[in-house]
DNA sequence: CGCTGGATTGACTCGGATCAAGTCGAGTGG
DNA sequence: CCACTCGACTTGATCCGAGTCAATCCAGCG
């Protein structure tokens, strides 16, 4: 049975057989969880590091006038921060979108994991580097551009964490994520996102329907996203 | 010869005379930046950590369009990415915006820190995670906040953090930046700021000017950006 | 003492928000 | 099998916050 956890932080850094084991064991008994249930509200005491093995989920923050941004998405394979133990509270939410099946970690184990495993702690602090990276690019989009190159840079955003581990076909994968779900996350209204998804389907980029997005025209996509094609990927080191 | 990192740092945990021996150690041959200079460029391979000893930096990003996006601000106490060293590539810059005094910390070094040194592992841990909230918060600022609220949020951030590292006398603060690099900041125009902080200004909330941030209302700057003021400290465990 | 880069102000424009109706499709129950 | 409902998606009309363009103003300084 595959376990997208272990094969995304595998393409971080090479990891033994008893990396491997140790990480399977880790995440052996995870939990299913219906869609749109909170796995951990803001103000919680943080618990264990989550890790989404199956569905997609989201990080998200509620604003005192109820409006509400969502920070990331998480799909199969993410975890949240390793040492998210360490804070007194949760500044932000995070709740499945779909049906999901999460797994846990306890934070001795993996203080131990991460003490033990150095292999695997790189790994790990790599993926999380690049979830800081992902972070940075989400302000950057936000503050400086137009919604039709927000959205674009977001769907190469996904398109790209989606072929890594392997869920795309061509240039079509599964997205699950309602247009009002997308708008909470770039940071714009519902009934505008949907003008701007028409206005890249009408100029044959992209269509997003039914729980798919299909990119018909990958280097125009590119192009209105400005998107920095090293961004996620090719930023690794290799194995130093 | 006080050294704010370590200040800083020791808030998050407490410390052994030898933990902090080790960290003056580290940082104990600082080097002088002239303002306006950058540290370390998009596209370089990272080096060693930096850690700002005196002055202020930023991280940022230059679109391809020109337009500028300022990611974090550093001041006194700060440093970047402790696994810095793993990516390739940086996926930003880091510039010093005044004079600053900034020590590095070789891969190595700081690996057998955080490998040996459980209390300042954790400390900077801390500090890390909370670095994160700041950049959540900024995205929920771009996202889902007026102009004015947006200014207002990030006033009471930087105070706050001033005021941690003991850099504010009542309620004000040397703040040493421009409105062009806020309004890069903020994702806005720097004539839209400008007017932003004329209306904080007449309305008695705020002034900044010559390098000087005074704040008149503090209850009602608070207000205005809806600032949840357990965001940047009581969320951290105490000593557990 | 003129130069230069930031700060300030005014006039006008426009991207995206808001308000208000629909439409469409998947369930649900009669 | 069809009416009913409910949530998500669409579309049109209008408004407004913030951007753009263009002058000044001003302080520090070579």
């Amino acid at each position: 049975m595959a376990n997208r956890f272990i094969d995304k932080i595998e393409r971080f850094a090479p990891l033994g057989a008893d990396d491997i084991e140790c990480l399977a064991a880790a995440t052996s008994t995870p939990r299913k969880f219906a869609a749109r249930r909170d796995l951990i509200r803001e103000g919680d005491r943080p618990g264990p590091v989550f890790v989404i093995l199956e569905g997609w989920a989201c990080r998200y923050k509620i604003l005192p006038s109820g409006a509400r941004q969502v920070l990331a998405f998480m799909m199969p394979g993410d975890c949240c921060d390793l040492h998210i133990a360490l804070l007194a509270e949760m500044d932000h939410s995070i709740q499945t979108i779909t049906p999901a099946l999460v797994a846990t970690i306890e934070r001795q184990d993996m203080d131990a994991i991460l003490d033990e495993r150095r292999a695997v702690a790189k790994a790990m602090y790599m993926s999380q580097l690049v979830d800081e990276g992902i972070m940075r690019a989400w302000i950057t989009s936000m503050g400086r551009r137009q919604s039709i190159e927000r959205v674009a840079h977001l769907m190469c955003e996904l398109y790209l964490r989606a072929r890594n581990i392997g869920l795309t076909t061509e240039s079509q994968f599964a997205l699950p994520l309602s247009q009002l779900l997308l708008a909470d996350a770039l940071g714009m209204t519902p009934v505008h996102l949907n003008r701007v998804l028409k206005a890249l389907r009408l100029s044959g980029t992209m269509t997003l329907e039914r729980g798919s997005l299909l990119i018909t025209d990958p280097a125009k996509l590119i192009q209105i996203a400005g998107f920095d094609e090293n961004y996620l990927h090719r930023r690794l080191r290799v194995a130093s």
